[in-house]
RNA sequence: GCCCUGAUAGUGUAGUUGGCCUAUCAUGUGACCCUGUCACGGUCACGACCCGGGUUCGAAUCCCGGUCAGGGCG
């Protein structure tokens, strides 16, 4: 359930309502594919403030295994994160040309690296996350890469259409479930798909298949086409977004959540988000800087090492420094949620928006 | 003092019966990238044949001298 608390412009407020309790949108998820991030797990997750991570339902169905959530009573348990947990289909690894190993009118067969491959289908998929127990379900879609034909994305939005409407008619339970749009980069196809999921009454709605490689005015553009026909009701949620000054685009033209890796594979390689802009901790004037990698930030890693030593850890290639640095970049992108909501509810969104992308580069 | 061995990017190295060396690889440094699976990742750039002479059409490679380093003998 969702109530739209305030609105600046498109920027709005709201409250997500799931079994696991509520979270302010707009906000960011980090990303916990298997049940875990990267060198950063549930606890760190909580550490950082998030109120929404997402877990991947077809990974998680190869390893651990279903049965692992059966019999240990849900993801929430099992990973010892009691906040809101989504999980996404596995349309996106269609993407993987590693992963995807055909697609039919009733579904893709994924490869799964360590076992019989395993076709996802909506069936599969609403039982799979039955079992997982997540606070939403992404429904089934279907991906193409950026740059098809437009006769392809045409046939992928009918496939996403069909797979997403079986998803909301085998749909029963306390689980919210959220149909995502397609259409890749083509005006038209968008505001078809985007009327013809917001009709199948979902708890939410998703722009999908963008971050993939088309330049951000296109991005923008597929976001301005969708957001009209999406019911404003209703959480607006685009997949994959990760990059700040994006993600503040997004919220001005009405999006309510984000979620991605980027943050984190960021930090990994060093570079680190800061409100003054973007560090890249690897350049060699922060090699006695004993400053924390930003002063008013009250993260983990801020609070207790010098940008010397967490640069030092980054140099070694070190396995806790990369967890020191995720910290730091999902601490900044909660903080940073957490200032674009405070500023629509006082009106100054654009404000805020300018003041932040006037600082948000290279350092 | 004599003999032997070695000397190639900041570091560690490949190449040493002369030509395919515009010199290998790793690391380093610098720049760019990363978006609903994300490897401790990717792309590009920078950076060296100890010095001097000789042989040769041609030398990192062969010869002579020097310097330095390691080892051996006094």
């Amino acid at each position: 359930m969702f109530t739209l608390l305030k609105e600046d412009g498109q920027a709005r407020t709201g409250i997500l309502q799931t079994k696991s309790g509520e979270a302010e949108t707009p906000f960011f998820m980090p990303v916990a594919t298997k049940a875990v991030g990267r060198f950063v797990s549930a606890e760190d997750y909580i550490a950082v403030h998030a109120k929404a991570i997402i877990a991947n339902a077809f990974f998680l169905s190869i390893n651990p295994c279903v049965e692992t959530f059966e019999k240990m009573g849900g993801i929430h348990k099992f990973m010892q994160y009691p906040n809101i947990i989504f999980t996404d289909c596995g349309g996106f690894q269609m993407l993987r040309e590693n992963l995807l190993l055909e697609t039919t009118n009733n579904g893709i067969l994924l490869k799964n690296p360590s076992g019989k491959d395993v076709f996802m289908r909506p069936e599969k998929l609403l039982d799979i996350s039955k079992k997982i127990d997540s606070d939403v379900i992404m429904a089934l879609d279907c991906v193409l890469p950026y740059g098809r034909s437009k006769e392809e994305y045409r046939e992928a939005v009918q496939k996403s259409h069909q797979w997403t409407k079986k998803c909301k008619d085998l749909h029963t339970g306390r689980q919210l479930l959220f149909g995502i749009t397609q259409g890749g980069t083509f005006e038209d196809l968008r505001e078809t798909s985007a009327k013809a999921i917001n009709a199948m009454d979902f708890d939410g709605h998703a722009i999908g298949g963008v971050g993939i490689g088309e330049p951000t005015e296109l991005l923008y553009k597929m976001v301005e086409v969708s957001i009209p026909h999406l019911d404003k009701n209703k959480p607006r949620y685009v997949m994959g977004l990760g990059k700040p000054e994006q993600i503040i685009g997004c919220v001005e033209r009405g999006i309510d959540i984000f979620d991605s890796i980027y943050p984190q594979k960021n930090a990994r390689h060093g570079m680190l988000f800061t409100f003054s802009g973007i560090m890249d901790l690897g350049q060699s004037k922060y090699k006695f800087d004993k400053k924390p990698i930003e002063e008013s930030c009250l993260c983990f890693s801020c609070k207790t090492f010098s940008r010397a030593y967490l640069r030092y850890l980054f140099k070694k290639d070190d396995a806790v420094g990369k967890r020191y640095l995720t910290i730091h970049n999902l601490y900044f992108m909660q903080e940073f949620m957490k200032k674009i909501r405070e500023n629509i509810h006082q009106g100054t969104f654009q404000e805020f928006k300018e003041e932040f992308l006037k600082a948000h580069k290279k350092i």
